[in-house]
RNA sequence: GGAGAGUUGGCUGAGUGGUCGAAAGCGCCUCCCUGCUAAGGAGGUAACUGGGCAACUGGUUCGAGGGUUCGAAUCCCUCACUCUCCGCCA
């Protein structure tokens, strides 16, 4: 959500930077609304004023014994003009509520100009393709059985086998000792969460529909971000602490309605999967230098696994409705012969925290922290990824030297 | 599932109809004392929001939402959550 301040002085700026992301604000529609706000509103707290101060003198008259007939006369009158006013008033401020609400985050200066993923800007690639795998990770093992995963769930489920769950589990605590090194706490964390959370982050209440809502009343957490930032949520940070960093492993759900057709094949996109999210509660100063750190913590898992990506900055037109800035980090994929995204690395600035009421304090008063999260990385993903990339072409996969004391060996064998 | 207790500021915790946005303590800030540190002393310190160039000043908020009342942290209703005991299960 956006700073309603900025609207009432900056409207000119903040419409000029959403055009960027091609979002048209609606300027008459706000200063129209804005205007007969506060005029309600002044009306509103000069009749309340006045009605707090009759109420008290009525106190005294009746302390005193004295009649209050004819107070209580004016009181009421008070009273009826003050009720229709203020809901005039409330019926104003709805709809500034919900506009606000429908308002993406703006983009940082810095973010290049686009319309499309088209406009997206590769800002490094890193490690060399090998192009002589074309198989897909279904053809290349048996491991992954979806047959079974739709006898016991559905389609978009899946069954991992043997050294290959065995592999996704090395790579989740691969992953984790990864963040831990960097400094960020690990927390295991509900996989359900109530509404106020997905508020707070900002799946809902725009996208229900993306979700999976238990008999009572829960959610299935789409991502660990839900959950990492909501132990925030209504919470003063201090200071002195920020950044603050955060990890958890945890089972990401998705309903995926809308993306029906799409990637239908194998593990890459599912109902299910597991990742591992980085993120950072930050001082609004050094937020963007954060995001540099959080993008390199989860490029390092990639360039451990030796595993070939680039790195790509999404435009203006792209970028997600709650951030400012955002990052994705493409892993190689044989089959597909392009770059896929593993992670989405992505400055929210106070646009979270505002939902979420995350603030600190300090000599010149209270602040929205900023937040920023990516993944690091999404485990479905990386499976494939490393099945893809480093099969030998007959009946194994590589094991990169470093995942290989978690795998506990160098292959992987195919069947 | 049954019975009971609770939800108050950054934190702990008083407060049963007006003098309560709220005692006290902790924390934090400023100043004094002190060679430094510790201890001690004085004062200040809730959030959100409106109007105003400003000085300043208004409104809202005591889990959420309704109600009673001229007036509600306080009384009534509904809901959410937390805790304790019993039962059940692991």
């Amino acid at each position: 959500m956006l700073d309603i301040r900025k609207l009432r002085d900056n409207f000119e700026e903040v419409k000029v930077a959403l055009k960027k992301r091609s979002f048209d604000i609606d300027q008459e529609k706000f200063q129209s609304l804005d205007k007969k706000r506060k005029v309600l509103q002044v009306d509103v707290e000069n009749l309340q004023a006045d009605k707090n101060k009759l109420s008290s003198e009525f106190g005294k008259l009746k302390s005193a014994g004295e009649s209050t007939d004819s107070l209580k006369e004016t009181i009421d009158k008070k009273t009826l003009e003050l009720n229709e006013k203020d809901s005039e008033l409330k019926i104003i401020l709805d709809k500034i509520e919900s506009f606000l609400l429908r308002i993406p985050n703006i983009p940082d200066d810095s973010v290049p100009e686009g319309k499309n993923e088209e406009d997206n800007v590769v800002v490094s690639t890193h490690g060399s393709i090998d192009s002589t795998n074309t198989l897909d990770h279904l053809e290349i093992t048996g491991l992954i059985d979806v047959d079974l995963a739709v006898k016991l769930a559905g389609a978009r489920f899946s069954v991992l086998k043997g050294d290959l769950a065995k592999l996704q589990r090395a790579l989740i605590t691969f992953m984790l000792d990864n963040a831990t090194s960097h400094g960020y706490e690990e927390y295991y964390l509900p996989f359900m969460a109530n509404r106020n959370s997905l508020i707070g982050t900002g799946q809902l209440p725009k996208f229900e529909e993306d979700l999976f809502k238990t008999y009572d009343k829960l959610y299935l957490i789409p991502t660990a971000e839900v959950p990492l930032t909501n132990l925030f949520r209504n919470e003063f940070v201090n200071e002195d602490e920020l950044p603050i960093k955060v990890t958890s492993h945890t089972p990401c759900f998705r309903s995926e309605a809308g993306s029906y057709g799409k990637d239908t094949r194998g593990l890459m996109r599912q109902h299910q999967f597991e990742k591992i999210e980085l993120l950072q509660v930050t001082h609004p100063d050094n937020s963007m230098k954060c995001l540099d750190e959080l993008l390199a913590n989860a490029c390092e898992i990639l360039n451990k696994l030796e595993l070939p990506y680039q790195v790509v900055e999404l435009c203006t037109g792209d970028l997600g409705f709650s951030s400012c800035k955002t990052f994705d980090i493409e892993v190689w994929m044989p089959s597909q012969n392009r770059y896929r995204e593993i992670s989405s690395c992505s400055n929210f600035s106070d646009f979270q925290a505002r939902r979420a009421n995350i603030k600190f304090k300090n000599k010149e008063g209270t602040h929205f922290a900023h937040t920023i999260n990516g993944s690091g990385l999404a485990v479905g993903r990386t499976l494939i990824a490393l099945i893809e990339n480093n099969y030998n072409g007959t009946d194994s996969i590589k094991i990169p030297s470093s995942l290989q004391e978690y795998f506990g060996s160098d292959t992987l064998k195919t069947s």
